[in-house]
DNA sequence: ATTTAAATGCAATTAATTTGCATTTGGAGG
DNA sequence: CCTCCAAATGCAAATTAATTGCATTTAAAT
């Protein structure tokens, strides 16, 4: 639940914490324009809460060559592929990295907190 | 070099284009603004010339949860994890998911053009 | 050398992001 | 449950980023 999260953070729980994590968590990615778009809440207000749940890694910051995205920071979670041609996203369900990344990471010491992937191609319909 | 590169991509080769592309190459990764910082060139050029390569994935985007990163695409390249504390960026001299994501790509008939990745932690420095 | 479509620069506009400050609110302590 | 204070929010304004239109310049094809 996001009000423990926010609590091991040392963050307030407010409603509008609240709101915009669920907003991010039932849309697996979406833009800060939408989020604003979708709730009554100043937009400078986003701004802060996007940046707050970044630095807390709560979020992920995910990008295209259009667009920047956010997604909820979990184990389980996808990627994605974007076409170039159609700019339709493909959905990859099992992170393929995750293993090569922690032994880089631990062979450096590094603590990794977060990541995201940006792939970007012309997929199989474009193709044809 | 860059003057083949434009020429495979039907786009004219120019003095800005080459400057820029000179840039980010020496760079590994640079921003926007250091790109125009460096060369005198108005600001939008940059920008288009940067949108320009973007497009044909001569560059690649590259972000951390600060800022956005432009860098050469090549078969030959380096990553970064970026540290949350002290910003600095540590170097990982070899792409660690280049099979796992060729395999991905393989399986969805996705035809990669180009990639980059984004890694967020402690660094080893900053652990202690 | 000539021609033409595309690239560039400049000015202006629009969009994105940040800042300052007054008001409201979460939650700690009584 | 009340009181209090630091932090969160909203609003207005400022700053910075990105785009657009158009006149001029330039690459490169003939």
């Amino acid at each position: 639940m996001i009000e423990d999260i926010l609590k091991q953070n040392n963050l307030k729980v407010t409603k509008h914490r609240i709101e915009v994590y669920d907003i991010i968590k039932s849309s697996s990615i979406i833009t800060l324009n939408e989020i604003y778009d979708k709730l009554d809440i100043d937009k400078v207000t986003v701004y802060r809460i996007i940046k707050l749940f970044l630095k807390n890694n709560i979020i992920v910051k995910n990008i295209d060559n259009e667009n920047t995205y956010y997604s909820i920071n979990e184990k389980e979670h996808v990627h994605y592929m974007t076409c170039t041609n159609c700019h339709k996203k493909v959905i990859i369900d099992t992170c393929p990295i995750e293993k090569e990344i922690d032994k880089i990471c631990d062979s450096n010491g590094f603590e990794l907190k977060s990541h995201s992937l940006n792939l970007e191609g012309i997929c199989s319909d474009c193709k044809r």
